[in-house]
DNA sequence: AATAAAATATGATATTAGTCATGATTTATT
DNA sequence: AATAAATCATGACTAATATCATATTTTATT
C-alpha cells in the first residue's frame, strides 16, 4: 500500500518535471520538423504544450476523433491502424520516439482515419492545434520540413502498397521482422524490443492470426528465429532475407 | 501523304497556342494547389514552363529517374505504378485532369519512386523544379495547400494498403471499377470513359491478369457489368457495392 | 486480305492462405 | 495458489488465388 502510494508520487513528479521541462531544450525535436521552428516558435509552444504518460495498451486517439493537436512522441512505440470492414484491424504504420503523430489529420483538418494505441508505455508532448496551424502557415520552413515528412511517409504508404498486394505471407512477415528489427532495436539478450502479440503481426502483413503464428513457427523450425514466450529473437537475418 | 502533312501541321500548330497558353488564365489551375500562388507567380511560372502533349501508351517518367520539375496535367489520365521484386508492376495511383504529377519526388529531392504513364492521350505542362521550390519556400499559403494535397494522397495510400490486406480480389475489382467509373466518368454509351487492359485491372486490383480477366467474366455472368472488346459498361453499380 | 502479334478467355491443377476446432501455454484476477 | 481469461499453437479442412496450358478473339502489320 505504501509502496503504491510511493509509485503513484514518484509518477506525478516525474510528469511534473516533464510539464515543465522545455521545448528548446528538448533533444527528441531534433528528429522532427520542430526542429525547423524558431526559438521564440518553440518557446511560444512549449508553454502551451501537456505532456502526458501513456501506458502500454492505450488509446492515444480512435478513428473518427477529432484531434485538437500533434502528439510528439518522446519515448516509447505505438501502432496506427483501421478497421476494415471484415472486422479485422489493419496496422498502416508504427510511430516511435521522435516522430510525430496526428499531423494528416491536423493537416486536412478531418477526423482520424487512424486508430493510435500505444505498443508499451510512451512519454509525448501534446501541441495544441493553433499553435501548430499558425506556424505551419507563418514559417515556410518548418512548412516544407512537415511537406517533407508528409512525402517520405507517402512514398513508405505506396512500398507497403505494393508488397501487399505481391508478396506472399511469408515474404511480408519477414520483412515486418526485419523492419521492426532495424527500427525499433533489440533487447540485450538479442530479442525485438518492441513486443507485438501474434495478432499485432498478424495485422502489420494483413494475414490471419493464426496464419502469422504458423509463419513463426516455419521460420523458428528453419532456425531463422527463436523464441521465448512472445519474445522473438532473430538468428538469421540474411535468411529472413531471402525468404520467397 | 498530304493528309499526313496537313496533320502534323495541325498538331504543332495546337501544340504552339498550348504553349502560348496562360497559366494565370487557365482554368486547370483551379483544381490544384497552383490555385493558391500569386498572379505574379503565375505570370512568372506561366513564363517558364512548357507545353507537352503525351500520347496513350508513353512512358512520362520511369522509376528512378531524376524529375526537373512537376507535370500540370491539362487533359488526359496516367497510371503511377511501381514494379515489385516478383516482376509484376503494382499501380499505385491514376492521375487525371487537374492534379499535378511528380510532386513527391521533387519535395523529397530524390528520383521517382514510380513510373508514369499515359493510359490516353495527355496534354501537360511542365514546370521547372527551380520556380516550384521558390514558391513553396517563400509563400506559406502555397506549400500548404501542396500540404494538403500530399495528407490527402497519404489517407488514400491508408486505405489502399487496408484493401490489399483484407479485401478479396472480387471486391477490389469491383472497388477498381466504381472508382475508375466515378472519378473518370463514361463514354456517351455507358462505357468507363478511360480505357485499361486487363493487365491494367490485374495491377489496379493486386492480382494476376488471368484472375482479373475470370473476376470480370464473372460480373459479366452476374449482370453486374456488360463488356463490348474491351470496354467495360457497369450495369448495376449497386451490385458491385454489394460485392463480396 | 492475309498474316502475325497481342490481348482476352477458360480449363485443369497446384499453391497459398483462411476458417474452424481443439489443446497447450501464458498471463491476469480472485 | 487456484481459477479464469487470454494468447499461442497445431491439425484438418475449405476457399481463394496463382500458374500453366491452350483456345479464341481482337488488333496491328505487311
Amino acid at each position: 500500500m505504501i509502496l503504491v502510494m510511493i509509485y503513484l508520487f514518484l509518477q506525478n513528479f516525474q510528469n511534473y518535471k516533464r510539464g515543465m521541462s522545455k521545448c528548446e531544450q528538448c533533444i527528441i525535436k531534433q528528429f522532427n520538423s520542430l526542429k525547423s521552428l524558431t526559438k521564440e516558435e518553440l518557446v511560444r509552444i512549449s508553454s502551451c504544450k501537456t505532456s502526458k504518460v501513456i501506458k502500454k495498451g492505450e488509446v492515444i486517439f480512435e478513428e473518427g476523433d477529432t484531434l485538437n493537436g500533434v502528439y510528439c512522441v518522446k519515448d516509447g512505440v505505438c501502432k496506427l491502424s483501421k478497421l476494415s470492414e471484415n472486422g479485422k484491424d489493419q496496422i498502416v504504420k508504427m510511430v516511435v520516439k521522435g516522430q510525430l503523430l496526428g499531423q494528416r489529420s491536423l493537416i486536412s483538418d478531418e477526423s482520424s482515419n487512424l486508430q493510435a494505441v500505444a505498443l508499451n508505455d510512451m512519454e509525448v508532448c501534446f501541441i495544441p492545434k493553433s499553435e501548430i496551424i499558425a506556424d505551419l502557415q507563418k514559417n515556410p520552413k518548418f512548412s516544407f520540413d512537415v511537406l517533407q515528412d508528409m512525402a517520405n511517409d507517402l512514398k513508405e504508404a505506396d512500398d507497403i502498397i505494393v508488397n501487399m498486394a505481391q508478396k506472399s505471407v511469408k515474404q511480408r512477415l519477414a520483412e515486418a521482422l526485419i523492419y521492426i528489427n532495424d527500427s525499433f532495436g533489440v533487447n540485450p539478450d538479442g530479442t525485438l524490443s518492441v513486443l507485438l502479440s501474434r495478432e499485432d503481426y498478424a495485422s502489420i502483413v494483413g494475414t490471419a492470426t493464426e496464419s502469422a503464428i504458423r509463419v513463426l513457427s516455419q521460420f523458428k523450425k528453419e532456425g531463422l528465429i527463436t523464441t521465448v514466450g512472445k519474445f522473438i529473437k532473430i538468428e538469421d537475418l540474411n535468411g529472413l532475407r531471402r525468404v520467397e
